[in-house]
DNA sequence: ATAATTTTACTTACCGTTCAGTAAGGAGAA
DNA sequence: TTCTCCTTACTGAACGGTAAGTAAAATTAT
């Protein structure tokens, strides 16, 4: 069978929702609709809008805490930080919602999101933090603030994604030479992993 | 006198609520109450929420490029590119109103910004993308997508500002040791510029 | 100079729609 | 018969936008 429950189907539906709409955009008629079901079963699964939203980013916060904890164990500084930037970028490329729905939520004030949430996101934190003075005392890196290399790493990564309507907006007003072709999404985190690892060495 | 005209005065309150609430969740009757009047003397100035908006992005967007445009005509490619990023920083700094509207509509897939808006965002492009070849050209850089670079200065600067409570809450979780400071903005273009400068450089 | 008219810059009152959330009931399984 | 999982039908509030009217200032006519 492998049947999907609908509860599961609601989650589904939702977030593909909220990381297109967002948060307040998002309309649960319309994500009924789009279960093949009406509003109020959603609201037999879920207590509110809020309590779905939760049920939907939860896991993927706690997936990619997971994956950059157990990616970045092993190696040196380097390796570890190269690690952490690969697995931020691949978790990206497997979750294809989150960099929109996470997106919104750095512009945001994190309104939206649940405590549980920013918990996992301290925790990846943390281990940045962890890599860079590793990387200190191995006298491989700098000394640097982990909130603005998480920053370096995390928001390009993301808003290759989400700024795509926008970049191509910007260039249809390029005349023929002048437009940059639309890299791809591995190139760039190849790309940015380098940038930053070399920035940050003594 | 001085006065601020009554028009002048809905575009000041209505962009601060663009940027604290973003597009959808601006109300305009609280916008009309903050400026002591009400929402049908908006609509006498304005012909819409849309028109409104655009009232209150298209000069910022206008002063970001010409700024940009003017700071950066003179030196080799490194000094420019130096000028691009410390001009764009300090135009966050000089309109706080701005990072998070360009926040919201990077991760929004630009839905609400006005073509003209995007105008001035491909001329900024077109900037870094004569500096980036001309640094090639001059043996200083190596090549790279000027939607990746500008990525990369970008975001980290505006996500600065509007993932402050993001940050706040996040250290929340963290136990006394482990917590970075916030860092000062201005030193945060500084480390920004010194880390893309050398992740480019050959 | 002054009376008549028009324009500016609003106000009060309202409409229509959207949307989160609820009350109550019903069909099928256990 | 009772519990699960829904449906139909609804409420209430928020909000974008409009219709109609008005007081004061500006403009024009006499």
């Amino acid at each position: 069978m492998a049947k999907v429950s609908k509860k599961e189907l609601i989650i589904e539906h939702s977030r593909k929702s909220f990381s297109q709409k967002g948060y307040e955009l998002t309309c649960l008629e319309s994500v009924a609709k789009e279960c093949g079901i009406t509003k109020p079963a959603i609201y037999y699964h879920f207590k509110d809008k809020a309590t779905l939203y939760k049920a939907v980013v939860c896991p993927e916060f706690t997936a990619l805490a997971q994956k950059i904890e157990e990616s970045t164990q092993t190696g040196n500084a380097l390796q570890r930080l190269n690690a952490y930037i690969y697995t931020f970028g691949n978790f990206l490329i497997s979750s294809p919602d989150f960099s929109a729905i996470f997106a919104r939520e750095i512009s945001n004030g994190s309104a939206n999101l649940p405590d549980e949430c920013t918990e996992k996101l301290s925790r990846t934190i943390k281990q940045l933090a962890n890599i860079l003075q590793a990387g200190v005392v191995e006298s491989l890196f700098e000394e640097e603030s982990p909130f603005l290399v998480q920053m370096m790493i995390v928001t390009p990564l993301i808003s290759c994604h989400t700024a795509k309507p926008l970049r191509e907006r910007i260039a249809n007003f390029a005349q023929d030479d002048s437009i940059p072709l639309e890299p791809e999404f591995e190139n760039i985190i190849e790309s940015l992993s380098k940038k930053i690892i070399k920035g940050l060495q003594c």
